[in-house]
RNA sequence: GGCUAGGUGGCAGAGUGGUCAUGCAGCGGACUGCAAAUCCGCGUACGCCGGUUCAAUUCCGACCCUAGCCUCCA
Protein backbone atom coordinates (compact mmCIF):
# COMPACT_ATOMS: atom_id res chain seq x y z
CA UNK A 1 0.00 0.00 0.00
CA UNK A 2 1.21 3.16 -0.68
CA UNK A 3 0.32 6.43 1.57
CA UNK A 4 1.27 10.30 0.99
CA UNK A 5 3.68 10.98 4.27
CA UNK A 6 3.59 14.47 4.92
CA UNK A 7 7.34 14.31 6.44
CA UNK A 8 8.35 13.35 3.19
CA UNK A 9 6.16 15.55 0.74
CA UNK A 10 5.53 11.42 -1.45
CA UNK A 11 4.20 8.81 -1.52
CA UNK A 12 6.01 5.75 0.02
CA UNK A 13 4.90 2.25 0.30
CA UNK A 14 2.87 1.58 3.53
CA UNK A 15 5.51 -0.76 5.82
CA UNK A 16 4.51 -1.27 9.44
CA UNK A 17 6.71 -1.43 12.34
CA UNK A 18 4.25 -4.74 13.44
CA UNK A 19 2.57 -6.64 11.14
CA UNK A 20 0.58 -7.70 13.82
CA UNK A 21 -0.63 -4.59 15.12
CA UNK A 22 -1.09 -1.36 13.50
CA UNK A 23 -1.15 1.68 15.07
CA UNK A 24 -2.52 4.84 13.88
CA UNK A 25 -4.06 8.02 15.78
CA UNK A 26 -5.95 10.72 13.89
CA UNK A 27 -6.56 14.46 15.43
CA UNK A 28 -10.14 14.50 16.75
CA UNK A 29 -12.67 17.44 17.43
CA UNK A 30 -12.99 19.97 20.22
CA UNK A 31 -16.12 19.35 21.72
CA UNK A 32 -17.62 23.23 22.38
CA UNK A 33 -20.20 23.28 19.57
CA UNK A 34 -21.64 21.07 16.94
CA UNK A 35 -19.09 19.49 14.37
CA UNK A 36 -19.24 21.25 10.90
CA UNK A 37 -18.87 19.74 7.63
CA UNK A 38 -15.47 20.33 7.61
CA UNK A 39 -14.75 18.02 10.76
CA UNK A 40 -16.47 14.93 8.98
CA UNK A 41 -13.85 14.89 5.85
CA UNK A 42 -11.24 13.72 8.52
CA UNK A 43 -13.38 10.95 9.94
CA UNK A 44 -14.39 10.04 7.12
CA UNK A 45 -10.95 9.47 5.09
CA UNK A 46 -9.57 7.89 8.30
CA UNK A 47 -12.73 5.59 8.42
CA UNK A 48 -11.97 4.61 5.15
CA UNK A 49 -8.45 4.02 5.84
CA UNK A 50 -8.90 2.33 8.39
CA UNK A 51 -11.63 -0.17 7.14
CA UNK A 52 -8.94 -0.90 4.23
CA UNK A 53 -5.69 -1.71 6.69
CA UNK A 54 -8.07 -3.71 8.63
CA UNK A 55 -8.64 -6.14 5.29
CA UNK A 56 -4.91 -6.25 5.14
CA UNK A 57 -3.62 -6.46 8.76
CA UNK A 58 -4.77 -8.64 11.44
CA UNK A 59 -4.95 -6.18 14.10
CA UNK A 60 -5.46 -2.19 13.67
CA UNK A 61 -5.91 0.26 17.00
CA UNK A 62 -7.36 3.40 15.71
CA UNK A 63 -7.41 6.09 18.23
CA UNK A 64 -9.24 9.50 17.54
CA UNK A 65 -9.24 11.71 20.63
CA UNK A 66 -11.88 13.98 22.08
CA UNK A 67 -10.47 17.27 23.27
CA UNK A 68 -12.45 18.44 26.26
CA UNK A 69 -9.87 20.76 27.67
CA UNK A 70 -9.82 24.13 25.85
CA UNK A 71 -10.34 27.93 25.91
CA UNK A 72 -13.25 27.85 23.50
CA UNK A 73 -14.73 25.14 25.50
CA UNK A 74 -14.27 26.97 28.81
CA UNK A 75 -15.99 30.42 27.28
CA UNK A 76 -19.02 27.73 25.72
CA UNK A 77 -19.41 26.42 29.81
CA UNK A 78 -19.40 30.17 31.02
CA UNK A 79 -21.78 31.81 29.10
CA UNK A 80 -23.99 28.76 29.72
CA UNK A 81 -23.16 28.98 33.81
CA UNK A 82 -22.35 25.03 33.46
CA UNK A 83 -19.56 22.91 34.19
CA UNK A 84 -17.43 22.48 30.95
CA UNK A 85 -18.64 18.86 31.41
CA UNK A 86 -21.76 19.36 30.34
CA UNK A 87 -20.93 21.43 27.74
CA UNK A 88 -18.36 18.40 26.33
CA UNK A 89 -20.74 15.35 27.17
CA UNK A 90 -23.24 17.36 25.16
CA UNK A 91 -21.00 17.87 22.35
CA UNK A 92 -19.17 14.63 22.00
CA UNK A 93 -22.58 12.59 21.81
CA UNK A 94 -23.50 14.68 19.24
CA UNK A 95 -20.16 14.26 17.33
CA UNK A 96 -20.30 10.55 17.38
CA UNK A 97 -24.08 10.54 16.73
CA UNK A 98 -23.09 12.30 13.55
CA UNK A 99 -20.27 10.53 12.06
CA UNK A 100 -22.52 7.31 13.28
CA UNK A 101 -25.24 9.01 10.67
CA UNK A 102 -22.37 9.32 8.05
CA UNK A 103 -21.38 5.94 7.92
CA UNK A 104 -17.92 6.75 10.48
CA UNK A 105 -17.50 3.31 12.42
CA UNK A 106 -16.19 4.01 15.99
CA UNK A 107 -12.55 4.18 16.63
CA UNK A 108 -11.16 1.77 18.70
CA UNK A 109 -10.58 3.96 21.36
CA UNK A 110 -11.84 7.82 21.57
CA UNK A 111 -10.01 8.89 24.76
CA UNK A 112 -10.61 12.47 26.36
CA UNK A 113 -7.73 14.78 27.53
CA UNK A 114 -9.73 15.17 31.07
CA UNK A 115 -9.05 11.31 31.88
CA UNK A 116 -5.35 11.64 31.20
CA UNK A 117 -3.99 14.52 33.17
CA UNK A 118 -1.45 12.36 35.02
CA UNK A 119 -0.11 10.86 31.85
CA UNK A 120 0.27 14.58 30.39
CA UNK A 121 1.72 15.81 33.67
CA UNK A 122 4.47 13.01 33.84
CA UNK A 123 5.56 13.49 29.81
CA UNK A 124 5.60 17.41 30.67
CA UNK A 125 7.87 16.18 33.65
CA UNK A 126 9.91 14.45 31.73
CA UNK A 127 10.71 17.04 28.96
CA UNK A 128 11.68 19.54 31.93
CA UNK A 129 14.18 16.83 33.32
CA UNK A 130 15.48 16.28 30.02
CA UNK A 131 16.33 20.19 29.36
CA UNK A 132 13.20 19.99 26.12
CA UNK A 133 11.10 22.45 28.61
CA UNK A 134 11.01 25.04 31.14
CA UNK A 135 9.11 26.80 33.82
CA UNK A 136 8.60 30.28 33.46
CA UNK A 137 5.60 32.42 35.65
CA UNK A 138 3.68 29.41 36.45
CA UNK A 139 3.99 28.35 32.74
CA UNK A 140 5.71 25.47 31.09
CA UNK A 141 7.50 25.76 28.04
CA UNK A 142 8.72 23.55 25.12
CA UNK A 143 12.45 24.62 24.26
CA UNK A 144 11.81 24.79 20.29
CA UNK A 145 15.51 25.43 20.02
CA UNK A 146 16.56 22.00 22.28
CA UNK A 147 14.91 19.79 19.27
CA UNK A 148 16.96 20.57 16.27
CA UNK A 149 14.63 18.52 13.72
CA UNK A 150 11.98 21.33 14.77
CA UNK A 151 10.19 22.39 11.56
CA UNK A 152 10.68 19.00 9.70
CA UNK A 153 6.96 18.66 9.39
CA UNK A 154 5.71 21.34 8.03
CA UNK A 155 9.14 22.39 5.87
CA UNK A 156 9.96 25.59 7.70
CA UNK A 157 13.47 27.09 9.45
CA UNK A 158 14.29 28.72 12.45
CA UNK A 159 14.13 31.84 10.33
CA UNK A 160 11.10 31.47 8.69
CA UNK A 161 8.91 30.66 11.63
CA UNK A 162 10.15 33.49 13.03
CA UNK A 163 9.74 35.88 10.06
CA UNK A 164 5.97 34.37 10.13
CA UNK A 165 5.30 34.88 13.94
CA UNK A 166 2.55 37.51 14.17
CA UNK A 167 1.18 37.03 17.60
CA UNK A 168 3.10 39.37 20.26
CA UNK A 169 5.52 37.38 22.06
CA UNK A 170 4.76 36.19 25.38
CA UNK A 171 7.53 37.95 27.90
CA UNK A 172 8.15 34.77 29.76
CA UNK A 173 9.59 32.83 26.43
CA UNK A 174 12.72 32.26 26.11
CA UNK A 175 12.12 32.07 21.94
CA UNK A 176 9.54 33.26 20.39
CA UNK A 177 8.57 29.70 18.89
CA UNK A 178 8.28 28.06 22.03
CA UNK A 179 5.05 26.65 22.96
CA UNK A 180 2.90 26.07 26.48
CA UNK A 181 2.83 22.99 27.94
CA UNK A 182 1.13 24.08 30.78
CA UNK A 183 -0.61 27.46 31.45
CA UNK A 184 -2.02 28.47 34.89
CA UNK A 185 -5.63 28.73 35.49
CA UNK A 186 -6.80 31.83 37.74
CA UNK A 187 -9.55 30.87 40.44
CA UNK A 188 -12.59 30.90 37.86
CA UNK A 189 -11.18 28.91 35.14
CA UNK A 190 -10.61 24.62 34.96
CA UNK A 191 -7.70 23.56 36.71
CA UNK A 192 -5.52 20.50 37.70
CA UNK A 193 -3.32 20.16 40.50
CA UNK A 194 0.32 20.18 39.05
CA UNK A 195 3.84 20.34 40.30
CA UNK A 196 3.48 24.31 38.45
CA UNK A 197 0.59 24.60 40.44
CA UNK A 198 -3.18 24.34 39.50
CA UNK A 199 -3.56 24.73 36.25
CA UNK A 200 -4.37 22.78 32.28
CA UNK A 201 -2.60 21.77 29.54
CA UNK A 202 -1.43 23.31 26.37
CA UNK A 203 -3.13 22.12 23.13
CA UNK A 204 -0.27 19.66 21.95
CA UNK A 205 0.81 17.85 24.56
CA UNK A 206 -2.59 16.13 24.99
CA UNK A 207 -2.63 14.32 21.79
CA UNK A 208 1.11 13.74 22.69
CA UNK A 209 0.02 12.07 25.80
CA UNK A 210 -2.70 9.83 24.79
CA UNK A 211 -0.73 8.53 21.73
CA UNK A 212 1.73 7.04 24.07
CA UNK A 213 -0.63 5.95 26.46
CA UNK A 214 -2.61 3.69 24.31
CA UNK A 215 -0.61 2.90 21.35
CA UNK A 216 3.16 3.24 22.78
CA UNK A 217 5.99 5.47 21.73
CA UNK A 218 6.22 4.59 17.94
CA UNK A 219 2.98 4.84 15.97
CA UNK A 220 2.37 4.03 12.60
CA UNK A 221 -0.06 6.64 11.40
CA UNK A 222 -0.99 9.87 12.28
CA UNK A 223 -3.56 11.99 10.53
CA UNK A 224 -5.24 14.85 10.60
CA UNK A 225 -6.81 17.94 8.53
CA UNK A 226 -4.11 19.78 6.30
CA UNK A 227 -3.98 22.63 8.70
CA UNK A 228 -2.92 21.06 11.95
CA UNK A 229 0.52 20.60 10.06
CA UNK A 230 1.72 23.90 11.54
CA UNK A 231 1.66 24.63 14.72
CA UNK A 232 0.02 21.22 16.15
CA UNK A 233 1.46 18.02 14.69
CA UNK A 234 5.23 20.10 14.64
CA UNK A 235 4.49 20.33 18.24
CA UNK A 236 3.54 16.83 18.56
CA UNK A 237 6.76 15.65 17.17
CA UNK A 238 9.34 17.70 19.22
CA UNK A 239 6.99 16.76 22.48
CA UNK A 240 6.70 12.94 21.98
CA UNK A 241 10.34 12.64 20.10
CA UNK A 242 12.14 14.48 23.06
CA UNK A 243 10.11 12.42 25.53
CA UNK A 244 11.20 9.23 24.33
CA UNK A 245 14.45 9.84 24.25
CA UNK A 246 14.59 10.86 20.32
CA UNK A 247 12.44 7.70 19.11
CA UNK A 248 10.39 8.61 16.11
CA UNK A 249 6.67 9.63 16.93
CA UNK A 250 4.58 8.52 13.75
CA UNK A 251 6.05 6.80 10.70
CA UNK A 252 3.49 8.36 8.20
CA UNK A 253 1.80 11.37 8.53
CA UNK A 254 -1.36 11.64 6.41
CA UNK A 255 -2.78 15.01 6.01
CA UNK A 256 -6.59 15.54 4.40
CA UNK A 257 -7.26 18.92 2.25
CA UNK A 258 -9.48 21.99 3.34
CA UNK A 259 -13.51 22.12 2.57
CA UNK A 260 -14.77 24.98 0.90
CA UNK A 261 -18.55 26.09 0.83
CA UNK A 262 -18.95 27.70 -2.14
CA UNK A 263 -15.51 28.43 -3.14
CA UNK A 264 -14.56 30.33 0.14
CA UNK A 265 -13.77 28.79 3.30
CA UNK A 266 -16.23 28.12 5.91
CA UNK A 267 -15.50 30.97 8.65
CA UNK A 268 -17.97 31.75 11.42
CA UNK A 269 -17.60 35.75 10.15
CA UNK A 270 -18.53 34.89 6.42
CA UNK A 271 -21.30 33.05 8.25
CA UNK A 272 -20.96 29.72 5.61
CA UNK A 273 -20.77 27.16 8.83
CA UNK A 274 -22.30 24.18 7.89
CA UNK A 275 -22.95 21.96 11.09
CA UNK A 276 -23.02 18.38 10.02
CA UNK A 277 -26.30 17.81 12.27
CA UNK A 278 -28.50 20.20 9.78
CA UNK A 279 -27.02 18.87 6.33
CA UNK A 280 -28.28 15.54 8.06
CA UNK A 281 -32.07 16.98 8.49
CA UNK A 282 -31.61 17.90 4.31
CA UNK A 283 -29.56 14.99 3.01
CA UNK A 284 -29.05 11.22 4.10
CA UNK A 285 -25.78 10.69 5.48
CA UNK A 286 -24.66 8.93 2.69
CA UNK A 287 -24.75 11.83 0.27
CA UNK A 288 -23.26 13.69 2.54
CA UNK A 289 -20.31 10.86 2.88
CA UNK A 290 -20.11 10.61 -1.08
CA UNK A 291 -19.21 14.11 -1.78
CA UNK A 292 -16.87 13.39 1.07
CA UNK A 293 -15.07 10.75 -1.24
CA UNK A 294 -15.93 11.97 -4.56
CA UNK A 295 -12.70 14.25 -4.31
CA UNK A 296 -9.02 13.00 -3.21
CA UNK A 297 -8.27 13.46 0.84
CA UNK A 298 -5.86 15.35 0.04
CA UNK A 299 -7.39 17.39 -2.57
CA UNK A 300 -9.83 20.64 -1.61
CA UNK A 301 -13.54 19.83 -1.79
CA UNK A 302 -15.95 22.65 -3.14
CA UNK A 303 -19.35 21.82 -1.48
CA UNK A 304 -22.13 23.28 -3.41
CA UNK A 305 -25.44 22.17 -4.11
CA UNK A 306 -24.42 20.82 -7.47
CA UNK A 307 -21.66 18.62 -6.47
CA UNK A 308 -24.51 17.38 -3.72
CA UNK A 309 -27.47 16.96 -6.27
CA UNK A 310 -24.67 14.42 -8.48
CA UNK A 311 -23.95 12.36 -5.42
CA UNK A 312 -27.67 11.58 -5.16
CA UNK A 313 -28.06 10.80 -8.38
CA UNK A 314 -24.79 8.88 -8.21
CA UNK A 315 -26.16 6.66 -5.20
CA UNK A 316 -29.47 6.59 -7.46
CA UNK A 317 -27.01 4.99 -9.90
CA UNK A 318 -25.03 2.43 -8.16
CA UNK A 319 -28.63 1.47 -5.63
CA UNK A 320 -30.55 1.37 -9.29
CA UNK A 321 -28.13 -1.34 -10.12
CA UNK A 322 -28.24 -3.58 -6.60
CA UNK A 323 -32.27 -3.19 -7.32
CA UNK A 324 -31.93 -4.53 -10.65
CA UNK A 325 -29.62 -7.67 -9.19
CA UNK A 326 -33.18 -7.96 -7.24
CA UNK A 327 -33.07 -11.33 -4.62
CA UNK A 328 -29.99 -12.83 -5.83
CA UNK A 329 -27.92 -13.72 -3.24
CA UNK A 330 -24.38 -12.64 -3.39
CA UNK A 331 -21.38 -14.66 -3.96
CA UNK A 332 -19.89 -16.48 -1.11
CA UNK A 333 -16.17 -15.52 -0.65
CA UNK A 334 -16.41 -12.73 -3.13
CA UNK A 335 -14.70 -9.68 -2.12
CA UNK A 336 -14.60 -6.14 -4.20
CA UNK A 337 -12.21 -6.77 -7.63
CA UNK A 338 -8.67 -6.33 -7.10
CA UNK A 339 -8.45 -3.16 -9.57
CA UNK A 340 -10.91 -1.33 -6.76
CA UNK A 341 -8.79 -2.41 -3.67
CA UNK A 342 -5.52 -1.49 -5.84
CA UNK A 343 -7.09 2.18 -6.36
CA UNK A 344 -7.79 2.79 -2.58
CA UNK A 345 -3.88 1.23 -2.03
CA UNK A 346 -2.58 4.32 -3.86
CA UNK A 347 -2.70 6.42 -1.26
CA UNK A 348 -6.38 5.98 -0.87
CA UNK A 349 -7.37 7.03 -4.34
CA UNK A 350 -11.46 7.17 -3.44
CA UNK A 351 -12.22 9.09 -7.22
CA UNK A 352 -10.21 6.14 -8.89
CA UNK A 353 -11.97 3.44 -6.98
CA UNK A 354 -15.50 4.82 -7.10
CA UNK A 355 -15.02 4.70 -11.01
CA UNK A 356 -14.32 1.04 -10.47
CA UNK A 357 -17.80 1.04 -8.46
CA UNK A 358 -19.24 2.39 -11.64
CA UNK A 359 -17.93 -0.46 -13.54
CA UNK A 360 -19.24 -3.35 -11.76
CA UNK A 361 -22.71 -0.96 -11.50
CA UNK A 362 -22.39 -1.06 -15.68
CA UNK A 363 -21.86 -5.12 -15.60
CA UNK A 364 -24.37 -5.47 -13.03
CA UNK A 365 -27.02 -3.85 -15.31
CA UNK A 366 -25.72 -5.78 -18.23
CA UNK A 367 -25.39 -9.24 -16.57
CA UNK A 368 -28.04 -11.83 -17.05
CA UNK A 369 -26.76 -15.14 -16.33
CA UNK A 370 -27.01 -15.82 -12.25
CA UNK A 371 -23.61 -16.81 -11.01
CA UNK A 372 -22.32 -13.55 -12.81
CA UNK A 373 -24.77 -11.51 -11.21
CA UNK A 374 -24.17 -13.09 -7.46
CA UNK A 375 -20.46 -12.35 -8.54
CA UNK A 376 -21.60 -8.54 -9.19
CA UNK A 377 -23.66 -8.13 -6.10
CA UNK A 378 -21.41 -9.27 -3.81
CA UNK A 379 -18.24 -7.22 -5.39
CA UNK A 380 -20.38 -3.93 -5.25
CA UNK A 381 -21.28 -4.84 -2.14
CA UNK A 382 -17.73 -5.79 -0.74
CA UNK A 383 -16.48 -2.56 -2.64
CA UNK A 384 -18.94 -0.25 -0.87
CA UNK A 385 -18.65 -1.53 2.64
CA UNK A 386 -14.65 -0.49 2.10
CA UNK A 387 -16.02 3.04 1.86
CA UNK A 388 -18.41 2.71 3.89
CA UNK A 389 -21.46 3.04 1.24
CA UNK A 390 -24.38 0.89 -0.19
CA UNK A 391 -24.68 -0.19 3.71
CA UNK A 392 -28.28 0.21 3.02
CA UNK A 393 -31.28 -2.11 0.99
CA UNK A 394 -32.19 -0.10 -2.45
CA UNK A 395 -35.79 -0.21 -1.39
CA UNK A 396 -34.94 1.64 1.57
CA UNK A 397 -33.01 3.85 -0.46
CA UNK A 398 -35.36 5.13 -2.89
CA UNK A 399 -38.12 5.46 -0.49
CA UNK A 400 -35.90 7.53 1.56
CA UNK A 401 -38.26 10.77 3.05
CA UNK A 402 -38.80 13.16 0.34
CA UNK A 403 -36.82 16.00 -0.38
CA UNK A 404 -39.91 18.27 -1.84
CA UNK A 405 -42.02 19.07 0.99
CA UNK A 406 -45.71 18.05 0.94
CA UNK A 407 -45.02 14.70 -0.95
CA UNK A 408 -47.63 11.97 -1.03
CA UNK A 409 -47.29 9.42 1.48
CA UNK A 410 -46.17 5.73 0.68
CA UNK A 411 -49.73 4.85 1.25
CA UNK A 412 -51.10 7.31 -1.40
CA UNK A 413 -48.86 6.35 -3.68
CA UNK A 414 -49.45 2.36 -3.56
CA UNK A 415 -53.13 3.41 -3.88
CA UNK A 416 -52.89 6.30 -7.04
CA UNK A 417 -50.16 3.13 -8.68
CA UNK A 418 -53.18 0.18 -8.18
CA UNK A 419 -55.37 3.18 -10.16
CA UNK A 420 -53.14 3.23 -13.01
CA UNK A 421 -52.72 -0.47 -13.03
CA UNK A 422 -56.22 -0.77 -13.65
CA UNK A 423 -56.27 2.05 -16.08
CA UNK A 424 -53.24 0.24 -18.05
CA UNK A 425 -54.68 -3.54 -18.03
CA UNK A 426 -56.92 -2.27 -20.07
CA UNK A 427 -54.92 0.50 -22.09
CA UNK A 428 -56.36 3.58 -20.83
CA UNK A 429 -53.06 5.29 -21.42
CA UNK A 430 -54.03 8.82 -20.70
CA UNK A 431 -55.46 7.56 -17.57
CA UNK A 432 -52.70 6.20 -16.80
CA UNK A 433 -49.89 9.05 -17.87
CA UNK A 434 -52.31 11.42 -16.26
CA UNK A 435 -51.77 9.81 -12.61
CA UNK A 436 -48.05 9.39 -13.24
CA UNK A 437 -47.39 13.10 -14.25
CA UNK A 438 -49.78 13.83 -11.61
CA UNK A 439 -47.31 11.99 -8.70
CA UNK A 440 -44.29 13.72 -10.71
CA UNK A 441 -45.40 17.01 -10.47
CA UNK A 442 -45.68 16.23 -6.61
CA UNK A 443 -42.56 14.79 -6.19
CA UNK A 444 -42.35 11.19 -7.04
CA UNK A 445 -41.10 9.38 -10.19
CA UNK A 446 -43.06 5.79 -11.50
CA UNK A 447 -41.37 4.25 -14.04
CA UNK A 448 -42.80 0.76 -14.97
CA UNK A 449 -40.16 -1.79 -14.80
CA UNK A 450 -40.17 -5.44 -16.07
CA UNK A 451 -42.05 -6.33 -12.69
CA UNK A 452 -44.35 -4.34 -12.76
CA UNK A 453 -44.60 -0.08 -11.45
CA UNK A 454 -42.24 1.34 -9.25
CA UNK A 455 -41.57 4.87 -7.76
CA UNK A 456 -39.33 6.98 -5.79
CA UNK A 457 -39.12 10.35 -4.47
CA UNK A 458 -37.37 13.28 -6.56
C1' G B 1 7.52 37.79 2.09
C1' G B 2 8.44 32.23 3.44
C1' C B 3 6.41 27.27 2.96
C1' U B 4 2.88 23.76 0.62
C1' A B 5 -0.73 22.22 -2.87
C1' G B 6 -3.18 23.05 -7.43
C1' G B 7 -4.68 24.92 -12.65
C1' U B 8 -7.91 18.65 -17.11
C1' G B 9 -13.85 18.52 -21.74
C1' G B 10 -20.59 22.37 -19.85
C1' C B 11 -19.82 20.78 -14.40
C1' A B 12 -17.44 17.45 -10.72
C1' G B 13 -13.01 14.68 -10.77
C1' A B 14 -8.89 10.66 -11.61
C1' G B 15 -4.81 9.59 -14.51
C1' U B 16 -0.96 8.84 -18.13
C1' G B 17 5.39 9.99 -22.29
C1' G B 18 2.28 7.35 -27.79
C1' U B 19 -6.08 3.77 -28.24
C1' C B 20 -10.79 4.32 -23.04
C1' A B 21 -10.93 7.41 -16.63
C1' U B 22 -15.52 7.71 -14.11
C1' G B 23 -20.06 10.35 -12.76
C1' C B 24 -23.64 14.33 -13.83
C1' A B 25 -25.56 17.29 -17.81
C1' G B 26 -26.10 17.29 -23.43
C1' C B 27 -26.75 14.84 -28.35
C1' G B 28 -27.96 10.27 -31.45
C1' G B 29 -29.69 5.14 -31.36
C1' A B 30 -31.96 0.58 -28.94
C1' C B 31 -35.81 -0.78 -25.58
C1' U B 32 -40.98 1.29 -24.14
C1' G B 33 -48.07 2.36 -25.86
C1' C B 34 -45.38 7.02 -24.25
C1' A B 35 -41.95 7.64 -20.51
C1' A B 36 -38.50 6.31 -16.71
C1' A B 37 -34.67 2.96 -15.72
C1' U B 38 -31.07 0.40 -18.61
C1' C B 39 -27.83 -0.61 -22.78
C1' C B 40 -24.88 1.15 -27.24
C1' G B 41 -22.56 5.33 -29.54
C1' C B 42 -20.88 10.73 -29.71
C1' G B 43 -18.25 15.24 -28.17
C1' U B 44 -10.85 17.71 -31.61
C1' A B 45 -10.09 18.36 -22.28
C1' C B 46 -5.53 18.94 -20.35
C1' G B 47 -3.35 27.66 -17.76
C1' C B 48 0.66 30.35 -20.87
C1' C B 49 5.67 30.29 -23.17
C1' G B 50 10.05 27.79 -24.10
C1' G B 51 13.10 23.11 -23.72
C1' U B 52 14.06 17.60 -23.82
C1' U B 53 11.94 13.65 -27.03
C1' C B 54 10.47 10.12 -32.92
C1' A B 55 6.26 11.60 -29.61
C1' A B 56 4.33 15.95 -23.80
C1' U B 57 -1.68 17.08 -20.93
C1' U B 58 2.11 13.77 -18.69
C1' C B 59 9.40 15.23 -17.88
C1' C B 60 12.45 20.11 -17.22
C1' G B 61 12.58 25.63 -16.80
C1' A B 62 10.30 30.45 -16.72
C1' C B 63 5.70 33.02 -16.38
C1' C B 64 0.46 33.92 -15.10
C1' C B 65 -3.48 32.57 -11.89
C1' U B 66 -5.93 30.06 -7.55
C1' A B 67 -6.07 27.98 -2.63
C1' G B 68 -4.07 26.73 2.21
C1' C B 69 -0.50 27.37 6.30
C1' C B 70 2.95 30.97 8.84
C1' U B 71 1.33 29.66 16.76
C1' C B 72 -7.84 29.80 17.11
C1' C B 73 -8.87 26.34 13.05
C1' A B 74 -10.46 19.65 10.26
Amino acid sequence: MQLHNTLTGSKQEFVPLDAQRITMYVCGPTVYSYAHIGNARPAVVFDVLARLLRRRYPQVVYVRNITDIDDKINAAAAKEGVDIRVITDRYAAIYHEDMAALGVLPPDHAPRVTEHLPQIIAMIERLIASGHAYEAQGHVLFHTQSFKDYGQLSGRDEQALMAGARVEVAPYKKHAGDFVLWKPSSADQPGWDSPWGRGRPGWHIECSAMAEALLGETIDIHGGGHDLIFPHHENEIAQSTCAHGGKTFARYWLHNGFLNVDSQKMSKSIGNVLLVHELLKQMPGEVIRLVLLTGHYRQPIDWTEEVIGESRKKLDRLYGALRELGDVAPAAGVRAPASFIAALEDDLNTPMALAELFELARAANKASDAAEKARLKAQMLDAGALLGLLQSTPQDWFAQAPAAAGAPEAAEIEAQLAARADARKNKQWAESDRIRDELKARGVLVEDSKDGQRWRYL
